[in-house]
DNA sequence: AGCGTTACAGCAAGCGCTTTCTACCTGATG
DNA sequence: CATCAGGTAGAAAGCGCTTGCTGTAACGCT
């Protein structure tokens, strides 16, 4: 039914072993023999059988590449720049890697079961994107199954997300995320604003508390209060944003500005703030974080804090394919740009 | 160094066998047997070796997704319906399969290699999301590839992508692109539009020629002309969009309505629009296509066609998990609904 | 009491490939 | 002309798992 190797070698007339090395191409055949090895395979119709050749070489060409929400831009574009450099189709030639997208949908089990399914696929890489959740719990377990994945030769990147504890040898790419929180609070506090609500993303979530500290901090900084009825956790959705802006508003209708986590939430919270009647940015500031594409096209312009994730994504992508020296140290930090728009301006009076 | 089955088998003092048999739980195992079996699992910290079982039973446990751009929340969305059907992580018990995301980019090239790719995986299924591409050569490679994956066991499923040719036999759940198209420019017509602009998507995929049909064929019903100066093509994002608008106004700045091939496009017309000075939609109607979640926040509101993307998806994943009856036939339309928002009106004058 | 069943468990034969080691042939070398 | 190195090809031993078939013990039946 199926063609095998042995099926090529008897029509070449080799060995499967002179097959195997010409299809693999790791130890000198004759020109004439991997002609017509070529030749038979082409004949043949015949598709190497992946678990099988995994089993013998004990390695595999799948690299998983986690993202906590794949209908979500922020990932999506992550995924793309991760996968176009796996090499998979399109990539330059050699190991052909199929690169695998597996949505954990924020949820820590299934970002378990996930490494889990990829060790047990003998997985040659795993990338892990975006931010990790801070249950102490979880972050020891997945610490633990990285940690075996490594030991059985898996080379495990992480991207946007925070280093791993000492030990795990995982490569990671950071997201300044503090930093960019900083500089976007700081921006509000030139133009003047001194009430700012914050909408923050889950609470469990790294990326949601470096961003709020860099808030933080610029308010500390310029001798600012850090009211807490003025933070309301979400979730990173524009729904989220936008219920979170009403009742910011409800808590305080003073509010000059709104910082909002991601982008998404803005846009949910631009929603919220028309429906209340306040015009951006003549009554109102609101920012963002990430960048997305949509956010340039927002009325007004978002102002927000650009993250290259296709270029994170990129380098994340070649450091799990060994086409790129990790950074020293294995950790690299990555600076958002702040990006100045129309959604922001001088607060009213 | 890594544990194997026969280790577990050792440990718990039964046959590999046995073991598999726990393992798998198709086999009558004794509780107690299983039970120590299970001990031993754990004690030991064991991970089934995917390729190797995979060899031995001739199945995998590997679902592909193809999507033609993951960092498009179109794809996002159905690929993340899909996944999650797939089981997966999270899913109900059972069968745990990888689902797994491959991004095509759009390419022919890619999408056969990644078929291959996934053949050579012995994928337990493939699904195929998105427009086709019209090439007669590509559409045949692609079609033979569907055929042997089909032959091999491996179930087909086309979720939002036409069918393919008789023979190969996959599922396929198709958008009604065309009627789509048609409800669209028909709301148009009906408001008293009779000079509209349409911003086409890549003019050899199947999903542009299809809208753009419906957008045709409503025209013809109340007997407007179709001039073929305002129709543009472009791509699927908004860049294009923009472009092509300003084309548009250059050919004919008489306009009164923007038909987009997609949300995406629409948005860049509206900036285009923006820019060009003219207010929608009291100088001019922009009308988009999918009802991406974005485009209820655009400013105004997007008038569109809403595709059930989620449904479709989960639907598509079910039946690749032979979790649902295919539709009688093998193929089934799934029908948008008309979206009127704030971003159509009556024309001027 | 004897025999057919039923319910489990084990044996062993692969699944299709990779890779080490061995064998061979050729041409170069002394 | 004998010897040796270099370059190629083949034989065969697995890789770790599944599964058909073969026991075997316990049970229920006439």
């Amino acid at each position: 039914m199926t063609v095998t190797l042995a099926d090529v070698a008897a029509r070449a007339e080799v060995s499967p072993a002179t097959v195997s090395r010409v299809l693999n191409g790791n130890y000198p055949v004759a020109a004439s023999t991997r002609e017509r090895v070529l030749r038979a395979v082409d004949e043949l119709d015949y598709v190497l059988n992946g678990p099988a050749s995994a089993l013998a070489a004990a390695t595999s060409d799948l690299v998983g590449i986690l993202v906590n929400d794949i209908a979500d831009p922020f990932f999506g574009i992550m995924a793309a720049a991760i996968q176009s450099e796996i090499g998979g189709p399109g990539g330059r030639a050699g190991g052909e890697r199929l690169g695998v997208v597996c949505n954990t949908g924020g949820s820590p089990e299934r970002e378990l079961t996930y490494l889990t399914l990829l060790q047990r696929q003998r997985a040659a890489a795993v990338v892990l994107t975006g931010g990790a959740v801070e249950d102490s719990a979880h972050a020891a377990a997945v610490a633990t199954k990285l940690r075996k994945l490594a030991d059985a030769g898996t080379r495990v990147v992480l991207c946007g997300r925070p280093p791993a504890p000492a030990g795990t040898d995982a490569v990671a790419l950071t997201f300044d995320n503090r930093g960019g929180g900083q500089q976007l609070t700081e921006h509000l506090i030139e133009l003047g604003h001194r009430r700012m609500g914050y909408i923050a993303g889950p609470e469990e979530r790294t990326t949601t508390r470096h961003r709020l500290e860099g808030h933080r901090a610029a308010l500390a900084a310029h001798g600012l209060p850090d009211d807490p009825r003025h933070t309301v956790y979400g979730r990173y959705d524009r729904r989220s944003g936008y219920e979170a802006t009403l009742e910011l508003l409800r808590r305080d209708p003073d509010l000059t500005a709104v910082v909002a986590a991601n982008d998404t939430v803005a846009l949910g919270a631009c929603a919220a703030l028309r429906d209340s009647g306040l015009r951006i940015p003549d009554d109102i500031s609101v920012v963002g974080f990430d960048d997305l594409p949509f956010s340039v096209d927002a009325v007004p312009a978002l102002t927000t804090v650009r993250l290259p994730l296709s270029e994170a994504g990129a380098r994340a992508g070649r450091i799990a394919m060994g086409r790129e020296e990790p950074p020293p140290g294995g950790i690299a930090t990555v600076r958002g740009e702040l990006m100045v728009r129309g959604s922001t301006g001088v607060p009213k009076g």
